[in-house]
DNA sequence: CCCGCGTTGAAAT
DNA sequence: TCAACGCGGG
């Protein structure tokens, strides 16, 4: 995560500080580094998704840290990860496939009934569920704690914050464990804080400013110290085989220009550099520069630096890697943490734990259904209609149930995204998705309610979905996994959808409901449409 | 000199 | 999983 080796390259700009030294500010925290440590403490019930009272720890956890913060007279700011970025999909289809086999390993071992090692592997295994930052909202909801989801990126989010004057929002420091941040150019980072409030600063001027110290930025400014960056490698870029951060360094203040700095590597590591990759740097560069944040004022997605047009030009107009665009009213409702970013679904009230609706049980298994496999399946059965020009919503909550579905026919679903994904990008797929479902043999016995799994196809359905000038919604049987039908979505269908919805309902039982909405050329749209239909 | 690989110990309660 | 450390090869 982050940038390879930087905070150990950045040392000697790292000071220990205690957090009171803030007292007085707004400090935003970056929610994942810290949901995720929480998440240590009941990794194997958040896994299993699994009953009772310890799985929420890691709210406690969270909160515990935020009345740290409020003690010290700070206030917190608390920003979420939105949705997935392009360029970063394969880093994460890279962690999600290790995580699945973490998953898989701690199953064994459990069923061997070896506790210890299964937590050791589920420790692994843990991912942070837009569920589970939404059970978080929730809480800071009640305890008045500002908070907002990003488009995309939280690191891009709280960078641009950095830079903002406090009565505009801004925040002083952010608290983090992601090195990104730097190259974001986020002007003061906190990292590795405890739970006393001891933590390393690093304050970006400071490494602009000094004089004597070990690697002299004097020369450097934002955008060669972005560049550094990229070149060691990110989670956007490998690095060119042999350059590390020190090479990447002393090319970057030796040419203080990153055109010459690609021009002599090229020449230099011809033979290792890959094809494109100086369109690669470019993008990688422009992401932390440019990317796409929400602006509270205008309650519009921004860029965090305005583009100019010479970028624009060099790029061919082409902003995709930065994340679809998003409307306003969309926008909005992601920040305020009323719809999920990935799956673009309302989230369902039900989700807090106390109020848990009586579900009608479909029951296909044996097992009576736990209460926590219900309140996540109504979550991501619920179907959402909303026009993107006003957030008008109507929401048919289905209040089916998580039946023990074998993995088998989640194989299936797979498959639908593999050639979905390889109409999308023929060239780019070498079998990623196919090794995961020759991996995915064994109908593993896990309550099948792991949000893990589910979460990911549905982001391996939306990352795939690319861009379409109309919006286009999809209701897939998740059971026979099958496209049932395809829409396109007009302000005026909108109306018409949710009987179109009960009709299919009486045919399948668990359906899902996709949108994704953005900008792309006709024949990306019609290849998708083709596909459809042919289904 | 410096990259890149392997090892180890800590993380949350 | 990740930082810190040490070692061997370019």
């Amino acid at each position: 995560m982050g940038i390879k080796d930087l905070l150990r390259y950045m040392k000697p700009f790292i000071e220990p500080i205690h957090i009171k030294k803030y007292a007085g500010k707004r400090v935003g925290i970056d929610a994942y580094s810290w949901l995720h440590k929480g998440a240590y403490s009941c990794s194997m019930e958040i896994c299993l998704n699994s009953k009772g009272d310890k799985k929420s720890r890691y709210l406690q956890y969270f909160m515990h840290r935020i009345d740290l913060l409020r003690h010290y007279k700070i206030t917190p700011v608390v920003v979420f990860d939105g949705g997935n970025i392009p360029c970063k999909a394969t880093t994460e289809q890279e962690r999600y496939r290790k995580r699945k086999s973490y998953c898989d390993l701690a199953m064994a071992k459990l069923k061997e009934g070896d506790v210890t090692g299964a937590s050791e592997l589920f420790q692994r295994a843990v991912t942070i569920t837009p569920s589970m930052a939404h059970q978080l909202i929730q809480i800071l909801r009640t305890e008045n704690i500002e908070f907002v989801v990003a488009p995309y990126e939280a690191d891009a989010q709280l960078a641009y914050l950095s830079n903002l004057e406090a009565d505009k929002g801004g925040i002083a420091a952010v608290i983090t464990e992601d090195s990104d941040l730097m190259a974001y150019g986020c002007r003061a980072i906190i990292f590795k804080m405890d739970r006393y409030g001891n933590g390393e600063e690093m304050v970006l001027d400071r490494v602009f400013d000094s004089v004597a110290r070990a690697p002299s930025f004097q020369n450097f400014d934002k955008e060669l110290f972005t560049g550094m960056c990229v070149l060691a490698g990110c989670d956007f870029l490998p690095s060119v085989p042999g350059i590390g951060i020190a090479r990447a360094y002393s090319m970057v203040a030796k040419y203080r220009n990153l055109d010459r700095v690609l021009s002599v590597l090229k020449f230099e590591k011809r033979n290792q550099m890959p094809e494109d990759y100086t369109k690669s740097f470019r993008e990688a560069v422009a992401v932390f520069q440019h990317a796409r944040i929400y602006d509270a004022d205008t309650k519009r997605v921004q860029h965090m630096k305005p583009l100019t047009d010479d970028l624009l030009q060099s790029l061919d107009g082409e902003l995709d890697f930065l994340g679809p665009e998003i409307p306003p009213s969309i926008a909005t409702a992601i920040a305020e943490g009323n719809l999920d970013p990935v799956t673009m679904e309302a989230f369902d009230h039900f989700s807090s734990h106390e109020s848990q609706p009586e579900p009608t049980v479909t029951q296909t298994s044996n097992e009576i259904v736990k209460p926590e496999a219900t309140a996540q399946s109504t979550e991501e059965s619920c179907f959402t209609i909303f026009s993107s020009h006003e957030t008008r919503e109507e929401r048919v909550t289905a209040s089916t149930v998580m039946e023990q579905r074998p993995v088998i026919e989640e194989t299936k679903y797979l498959n639908e995204a593999v050639a979905l994904q390889k109409i999308m990008f023929p060239s780019e797929v070498h079998g990623m998705l196919e090794n995961k479902i020759t991996q995915d043999e064994t109908p593993l016995e896990i309550p099948d309610n792991n949000p893990f799994k589910k979460r990911k196809l549905n982001e391996i359905y939306l990352d795939q979905i690319p861009s379409i000038t109309e919006q286009i919604s999809v209701v897939v049987d998740v059971d026979n996994s099958d496209i049932m039908c395809v829409t396109l979505e007009s302000q005026e269908s909108v109306d018409s959808k949710p009987n179109k919805v009960a009709d299919r309902k009486a045919i399948s039982k668990n359906e899902k409901r996709k949108r994704s909405d953005c900008k792309s050329s006709e024949s990306k749209k019609n290849s998708i449409l083709n596909f459809f239909s042919r289904v």
